[in-house]
DNA sequence: AACTATTTATAACC
DNA sequence: TGGTTATAAATAGTT
């Protein structure tokens, strides 16, 4: 509905995403309202986005439509009131191990390992992501490499100038030395 | 979003309401569904027309996201016998999270991304891993491509073969047909 | 339920 | 996040 037509699946862009999930929560948001405005019908919306914040709406109260919503599907509202809270954790962990099994899966296809499955496009793509990261980290490499050596050739500077310094000294002292030895065969040795 | 613009009230005629309320409704599920694969997000709708009938939408489990609803803004439990319990499962979870957190780090690691902080020695190692992991890939892209080109190969074989033999049982067709030509014509035409 | 003229929603861009 | 604009979608009124 846009200046283009868009796939129905996750957004990969982590910033598109987000800007799409607030632009379009609010279209739902409102729709949701206008229904019950224009049909005159009891509407409940739950909204949380992946960063786990809340959004509502209600047309009458959300308990009430939540507890009419139980009535009609047929559970006795809640005969412990623990048990639902169980299950809302065991389908979050079995969430999280769905997400730790996607990301090493992912791990293993970055390492070349487990792709017998893989078409030649993904693994094209899998190339191409390597490529990107190679080029990336050495360019990391390259930026401290320079930077081990300009921090080199300071020190080096330094060490240089107080090299100068001390010679321009000595030779003072040197200088010194040799006047006052000049004076002392003068006045006689002081030895 | 029509032929008229329409005031946000309660439409009177009902039949046109009930029209508008079946049109509408679909849209909004479809909006609801689009939202929580595009964003990632979790998404519970409830809807219950003026006639009673209730229709639904829920991207994970109804009951889930209530549960999830309700211990968002219900409950500031702590006093509760089952906190143990909860406490259990909520070192599981920051448990699962933390694995996560490692998993995805290696893998912007990877990619190349939020490397400021790593030092020359873990960028070499990255850089190797993902040597490897691309020098498997292609050559799962060579046996893939050498694999192709095996059956083409074959294929091809199998043709020429077929072909070879189409243009003998030509010729012996074509000696036979002039054999008997030569004999017809020894005898006569038989046209 | 199908068909359009319109209005809305929103994707891409700042 | 908040605005702008071109375009895709939704849908009001109609058949």
């Amino acid at each position: 509905m846009g200046r283009g037509k868009v796939e129905l699946k996750r957004i990969e862009n982590p910033t598109n995403r987000q800007v799409t999930f607030s632009k379009r929560r609010n279209g739902l948001l409102k729709k949701a309202f206008e229904l019950s405005i224009l049909c005159d019908a009891e509407v409940a919306l739950l909204i949380f986005s992946p960063s786990a914040k809340i959004y509502q709406f209600a047309s009458h109260d959300m308990d009430r439509t939540i507890s009419r919503y139980r009535m009609e599907v047929g559970l006795p509202n809640s005969i412990d009131p623990h048990f639902r809270t169980m299950e809302f954790w065991r389908s979050e962990i079995d969430e999280l191990k769905r997400s730790i099994d996607t990301l090493e899966a992912r791990l293993k296809h970055l390492a070349g390992e487990e792709i017998s499955a893989l078409g030649m496009k993904e693994l094209k793509q899998l190339e191409r992501h390597l490529k990107i990261g190679v080029e990336r980290i050495r360019s990391k490499k390259r930026g401290i490499v320079s930077q081990q050596i300009n921090s080199l050739k300071k020190r080096h500077r330094a060490l240089q100038e107080e090299n100068t310094h001390l010679q321009k000294r000595l030779h003072e002292l040197d200088d010194a030395n040799i006047s006052s030895r000049i004076q002392g065969a003068n006045a006689g040795s002081v030895f």
